[in-house]
DNA sequence: GTCCCTGCAAAAGTTTTGCATTGCG
DNA sequence: CGCAATGCAAAACTTTTGCAGGGAC
C-alpha cells in the first residue's frame, strides 16, 4: 500500500514516530516507541508521541492492539491475528483461517451486527520452551 | 462444576465479591464490582476487592478479561468467546466454532506451543443498531 | 495573522503496594 | 500467640488534557 500524502502535517516528530513503528517488528508499547523516538529526536515529549499515535491510528496508518494491559502498536494494518508468549510476552503475527461466516453467524445469534474481530492465541514461544526445559 | 472447599479462607468480604461476580451477567469492571459489593459490605475497601479478584482468578473461580482498556470479570470459566458493541460497550458471551487444529497449526508455524486463545468479535448490538438508526 | 503543533506539567483513571490493625485458628 | 486478611492511604503506571510558546502557511 503506497502512502498517500497525509491529510495532516508530517512534522519531524510525527515522521519519526511513524518510522519507528514501521521499522518495529515487536509490537512496541507507547512508552517503548517514545524511548526509541527520543533517540532520534531528543527533545520530544510524551504527549506528542501519544497524540501522534492516536493520529496515525485514526488515519489507518498503524494499528492499535489491546492485547494485554497496555496498548501496543502494529505497522501491519492488514487483517491478521496474533500469538503471545505467556512466559516472555513476545507477540508474533499469524493468520488463522477463520471463515467470516463463522463469526458472523455466531454473533448474529446474539443480535449483533459484526464488523470484525480480534483473535489472540496464547502459548509459549520457541525460545521460552527450550530455555526453561520441559514445562 | 461443584465448588470445592477453597484452599483460601472464605471471609465475608471474599464471599461477597465472589457472589457479586457470579450473579453478574454484564462482565463488570473491578470498580463496578467494588460498588456492588459495597452495597452489602459497606466497610469494604478497594484493595480488598482487587486482591480478592486476583485470588479468585488465580484459583480459576472466575475469569479476567482484557477486552478494552480495563479489566473485566466473568463468572463463566468454561471456554467461550465474546462480542462487544463498539457503540455502547456491552459485552455478550458467544461461542464461535473454531477448531483447535486451526489455531494449533497456525501458531505452530511460528514456533509456538499453543495453550488456548481469546476471540473477541466487534460489532453493534441490537439496541444500538435500532436506536441510532441506520449507521 | 492565524492556526496547528509542540513540550512541559498536571490531571485522571486503574491497579498495586505499604503498613498498622483486626480477628480468626 | 501467630499469621493471614482487612482498610486506609499513598504509590506506580498508563493515558489524557490544559496551556503557553513557536513555527508553518
Amino acid at each position: 500500500m503506497p502512502q498517500p500524502t497525509p491529510p495532516y502535517r508530517l512534522t519531524p516528530q510525527r515522521a519519526a514516530v511513524r518510522e519507528v513503528v514501521w521499522e518495529a517488528r515487536d509490537h512496541p508499547t507507547a512508552r517503548e516507541i517514545y524511548l526509541r523516538v527520543k533517540a532520534r529526536q531528543p527533545g520530544i515529549g510524551f504527549a506528542t508521541v501519544y497524540r501522534t499515535l492516536s493520529l496515525l491510528v485514526e488515519h489507518g496508518a498503524i494499528l492499535e492492539l489491546r492485547l494485554g494491559d497496555v496498548a501496543r502498536y502494529d505497522a501491519n494494518v492488514s487483517p491478521h491475528d496474533h500469538v503471545r508468549c505467556t512466559a516472555c510476552g513476545v507477540i508474533a503475527d499469524i493468520n488463522v483461517p477463520l471463515p467470516a461466516s463463522a463469526t458472523q453467524r455466531a454473533a448474529h445469534d446474539s443480535g449483533f451486527d459484526v464488523d470484525g474481530y480480534e483473535l489472540q492465541l496464547l502459548g509459549r514461544c520457541a525460545t521460552c520452551r527450550t530455555s526453561s526445559g520441559g514445562r
